[in-house]
DNA sequence: AACCTAGACAACCGCGAGCCC
DNA sequence: CGGGCTCGCGGTTGTCTAGGT
């Protein structure tokens, strides 16, 4: 077919984006609002396609996009969800409206893959022991997520035994991150849940070796997968799944803000929502297992 | 001080889907 | 229906910088 690739053109500027240019990017859109990006370059005068301007929108100039760190609650939300839906960043994007999917993509790939390798490297030198939970909680977190997310039965499984089997709460710190100057500014409003009933999860933790910079520290990792963590981030799909449902969710009588504070087991929650999605039902309902 | 290396993030590339004519 | 165009997504590469030697 041979379509000529983008930014060929003789003349057009690769590279980092300066400053001046992104003002007059910044500035055409407030005029004009996004797409048609093909006219972009011609209307503004950049010397840079038409993909490149987009790019550069969505992914950086674009209000609402929060840069810095990543709080231990977005690491748990990007985790899960990873291991729910595979490599799909913009659907995982989708539940972070502040992030975008190049954003966690990059995250995910310098940051949370390394960070789940060393704990499973840590598991693996230091867990010698056969335990079924152990390989459970193993296998969780080592298995290429691609085909493990293809099968929602086998999601429904694990999430379902692993979460049977923990999970001891920590208090987990947001990290600090920076807000991106003159764009909206969210806060996460972070319920606490009691979780007095669960057992510990200490059985699971890695052996911390003071001697060994590479192995991350049980309690950060124990906090990127706390109760907690994962409960608002059921919560937060459900609040995306209610919008999606508009009023349908409201012919179920499910109070979201109920749902967050019944702490009902957040991935068994995640788990119906899922297969609720697949099959279209109407009604979710949410097991009690505690 | 110069060089090297690894980490972090921005930007690019290739491909596919959807739309329009 | 088919071809061209545009946009969006995921993978990859490039660039910058901080830390180490």
């Amino acid at each position: 077919m041979g379509r000529p690739p983008c930014c060929e053109k003789v003349g057009i500027k690769k590279g980092p984006w300066t400053p001046e240019e992104d003002i007059i990017l910044v500035s055409y859109i407030q005029e004009h609002g996004p797409g048609n990006w093909r006219a972009v370059p011609t209307n503004t005068g950049l010397l840079r396609c038409s993909k490149s301007c987009r790019l550069r929108w969505i992914n950086y100039l674009r209000p609402g996009i929060k840069r810095g760190n990543f709080t231990t609650h977005e690491e748990g939300m990007i985790i899960h969800l990873q291991a729910l839906l595979g490599n799909k960043w913009a659907a995982i994007a989708s539940y972070l409206p502040q992030r975008t999917d190049n954003n966690i993509k990059n995250y995910w790939n310098t940051h949370l893959k390394k960070k789940i390798n060393k704990f499973q490297a840590n598991l693996d030198t230091k867990m010698t022991s056969d335990s079924t939970t152990y390989q459970l909680v193993s296998k969780n977190y080592t298995e290429n997520s691609s085909a493990y997310a293809s099968s929602a039965e086998n999601i429904s499984r694990l999430l379902e035994e692993w979460m049977g089997s923990s999970a001891k709460t920590s208090t987990a710190p947001d990290g600090n991150h920076k807000e991106f100057p003159s764009i909206m500014s969210t806060k996460n409003n972070r319920t606490e849940c009691s979780s007095s009933t669960r057992p510990s999860l200490d059985y699971y933790r890695p052996q911390i070796d003071q001697e060994d910079k590479n192995v991350i520290p049980a309690d950060e990792f124990e906090s990127i997968l706390s109760f907690n963590n994962l409960n608002d981030m059921a919560f937060e799909i459900s609040s995306c799944y209610s919008s999606k449902r508009g009023s349908e969710s409201s012919g179920t009588g499910i109070d979201q803000n109920d749902l967050k504070a019944e702490n009902n087991p957040p991935l068994s929650f995640l788990e119906t929502w899922l297969l609720d999605e697949t099959s279209g039902q109407e009604v979710m309902e949410l097991p009690q297992i505690f």
